[in-house]
DNA sequence: AACCATTTTGTTATATTATAACGTAACTGA
DNA sequence: TCAGTTACGTTATAATATAACAAAATGGTT
């Protein structure tokens, strides 16, 4: 969280609030959760004002443009980042048995090393990589 | 399809009509597509008969499971398999601007090297591999 | 063929995830 | 303080996916 608050202060980025509190219910799960998870969590903490998707996307989205937290695509779900600011590409192992998601650096070794390594038994893997292909940069340029 | 068609059969797998439509659709493509946008296609050749989302998804279901098409988590898309019944883990490129999908196989050189050879501009990676972990693998027994 | 068990399909309803659109409030810099 | 911008709040709705149950088709057995 500290690292949080320093990065976006570096960053001339505002840090408010509700951002600051969606990150805090991330950080404190340490398990990927639902958008609308968090909007539970939200709506739990303080049950007088009731607060709808949208603030809670909109933080996310701040979130993960600065790199503070994760989109597990493969869960529709959202994990705090071990490496705030990094914006290394993230490599995540996922138990679909006791839900734990291990967050690894591009640095470590390759990753079906690494899960083998870990004692991970591995069952589906998802690797997808976007941006623009080779043509429309032409066309682009 | 002929692959298809031949694989069911060894498998002593029903490749029925309706999970032959959905392939077929699939293939034509080239892209991927939403689950919806099949159904649409679908409604749209027979327009007598209306289908609904759980014919589709099911098709869907039994096409991955055999390893005919694969699922684009980062887009809630499915796309149909290049190397059918490989079971070999997928890895894919797309291009965000013309949202061609590229499928690369598990020998192929290191997806961010290839990205390179081939000129593609990667600017988002999705690496989530699932399975179970060691600890969940002990309590199982 | 007639029967049963199993698998697949069809149907209805609904859950889950995500965003559009627009107005209000808060912050920032001049 | 004012204008411009950014973030928040609210309502409604879009897009994606599944539960639950009924009907039909299939495959194997008698």
């Amino acid at each position: 969280m500290s690292e949080a608050r320093q990065l976006c202060e570096t960053r001339k980025l505002r840090l408010t609030s509700r951002r600051r509190q969606v990150l805090e219910i991330l950080l404190a799960s340490h398990q990927p959760m639902g958008a609308y998870d968090i909007l539970a969590e939200l709506n739990r903490v303080n049950p007088s004002a009731i607060i709808a998707p949208p603030i809670v996307y909109r933080a996310l989205e701040f979130l993960m443009s600065e790199g503070l937290i994760h989109r597990i695509e493969s869960r529709n779900a959202f994990i705090s980042c071990v490496h705030p600011g990094h914006q290394c590409a993230a490599q995540f192992l996922i138990c679909r048995d006791c839900e734990q998601v291990a967050e690894l650096e591009d640095s470590d070794p390759p990753l079906l090393v690494e899960a083998d390594n870990l004692g991970f038994a591995v069952d589906h893997s998802v690797v997808e990589i976007t941006g623009i292909c080779a043509q429309c940069q032409k066309h682009a340029g």
